[in-house]
This record gives C-alpha cells, structure tokens and sequence, in this order.
DNA sequence: AATATACGCAACCGCAAGGCC
DNA sequence: AGGCCTTGCGGTTGCGTATAT
C-alpha cells in the first residue's frame, strides 16, 4: 500500500489552528457537511490536510462538544469504564456525552491514572520489626516507611533518624519498603520493585505479597548509586522469590547497616 | 526578575480496519 | 481476490503556561 505523502510535503499547513481557519472550517461544514474529509479542505480552501480538518472538528469544533472540567461523575466513569474496556478511549467516549476520545485520554493521563495510584496506595506506615544486625548486635533498627509521602524514618533504640538526614544519600530515591510495587530511582536508572510487607513480629515477610522483581540491574543500580557491593549479602542473578523473601531482611539489614554505618547514624 | 522545570492539552503520526472498485 | 483509499484509533510529541528555584 502506498502511504500518502505527508503534509509538509504537500505544502499544508501543520500545527495549531487561528481563528481564521476554525471560521473557515466550521462555515463549510455547516453548509456541505463532511462527506469526505480527503477532498474538504481543498473544497473549503484549506491549507490543511483532510485528517487534520477531520481532527480539529472531531476534537474542538463539533457543536456538541462539552467544555469545561470533567465532573467527579465523568472521572469516575471513565475509570469504571476503563476497568473494563483498558485504553480503548473511543469506546470509553461513546459512553461520556460531549467528550471526545482524546480529551478522555489526556484527562487519564494527566489526572486518573495519579489518582489511582494515590488511591491504591493509602498511607501506610509500615513498622516493621527489629532488625537485628550481626555487626551492631547492641542496636536494634526499625524502618517506618510512609508510602504516600514516601517519609522514612530509621530508627535505632537510641535514636530516631528522620529521612531529611539522609536524604542526601538517598537523593534519587523515590521511597522504600511498601507492600506495593515502588519505583527506586537509582541513578539515572528506574527499577520496579516489590519489596516483601514486613510485619510486626520480629523478622518474618509476607511471602504472599511479594512478588519479586528485583533484579540484577536492580543490584548493579543500587551499588553504582551507594557505591556498595551486595554480592556478599546475596547473588541476585541466582534469587528466586522464594530466596529473594528470605533474603529480604538481609537485603535491608545490609542497606541500613551500609547507610547508617557510613553516615555514623548506627 | 530570570531561569529551569513540570504540567496540561491540542495536534500529529503511524497503523489497522473496512469499504469500494 | 486483491489493491487502493478513507476513516478511525491509540500512542506520542511539542508548545504554551504555571510553578519552583
């Protein structure tokens, strides 16, 4: 099939529309309607490609367009709706009034889809247990992660660190422990991750929860970011989930130990 | 006040489906 | 049956504006 050429080649104009154009436009299609866009803005006397002219009038001009905010009523439909139907925005269109399909997947993009992820993940302040480590035996430290406002608290008997203390070791760090997927940051790297939800009782993760992604890059992330080397706490390229749930409290035991260690916070 | 960065939205691009010849 | 053309869809881009530094 031979494609058309473009515009640009063919002399039309691009980019957004003047007033001029939109009178134009709505005039002609109000007096001849749009049979076949190809041939409209030449008959119209349009410097405009017909899937141009057909864009701006589907998405702008079309008198029963509605303008305005979504309503709290739309928002939830749409999510409703995308629940089932996935990214199928015209589908989701059909059913919204005055809303077009591209108006629908912006306001997804760029409102619904933060939303969600907000709303998915409620405030959890996750105080886990103890940790134990080999090489302070003396200090007991507990992380307390909020996943909303991604605050970390590092906790020894003695002392409470707030994140702001080392949140300079932790600059591109997004937040840690949740038992919901987190992007860590390290570097210019993102990795998801899912890390084991700890529980009360001293040591034990929810194996159930954890579904592991960590991976090697993961690993190879975190010590070109902290400049450690975790290979002697575990071998990532060998870590099932099973192992990676076991492992996960030597995982953080090692981090804070590393961190807090250098920082002279244990 | 100037500059950098983030955000929102209109418009574009490429592809696929379906109709017509 | 197969090629061409048009339309429709979803993903992506880029510009203007708002906000932060």
């Amino acid at each position: 099939m031979v494609r058309a050429p473009c515009c640009e080649k063919m002399g039309l104009k691009k980019g957004p529309w003047t007033p001029e154009e939109d009178r134009i436009l709505v005039s002609y299609i109000h007096n001849y309607g749009h049979a076949n866009w190809r041939a409209l803005p030449k008959q119209a006397g349009l410097l405009r490609c017909g899937k141009s002219c057909r864009l701006r009038w589907i998405n702008y001009l079309r008198p029963d367009i509605k303008r305005g905010n979504f309503t709290k009523e739309e928002e939830d439909t749409i999510i409703t709706l995308h629940e089932s139907l996935g990214n199928r925005w015209s589908a989701i269109a059909a059913q919204l009034p005055g809303r077009t399909d591209n108006e629908i997947k912006n306001v997804w993009h760029t409102h619904l889809k933060k939303r969600l992820l907000k709303q998915n993940h409620t405030p959890q302040i996750i105080k886990h247990s103890m940790i134990t480590s080999p090489q302070y035996e003396q200090e007991q430290v507990s992380i307390n992660a909020d996943s909303e406002s991604s605050n970390i608290t590092l906790s020894t008997h003695n002392n409470i660190y707030s994140c702001e203390q080392y949140s300079s070791l932790l600059t591109d760090t997004t937040t840690v422990a949740t038992s919901s997927t987190e992007t860590i940051k390290c570097g210019s790297l993102d990795y998801a991750m899912n890390f084991p939800l700890m529980d009360e009782s001293c040591g034990s993760s929810d194996a159930e929860n954890s579904s592991s992604m960590m991976t090697a890059e993961f690993f190879d992330g975190l010590q070109d970011h902290f400049g450690f080397n975790y290979s002697n706490v575990m071998d990532p390229s060998h870590m099932n989930e099973a192992s990676y749930v076991d492992d996960g409290m030597d995982f953080w035991r090692s981090l804070l130990i590393d961190v807090g260690g250098i920082q002279g916070f244990l």
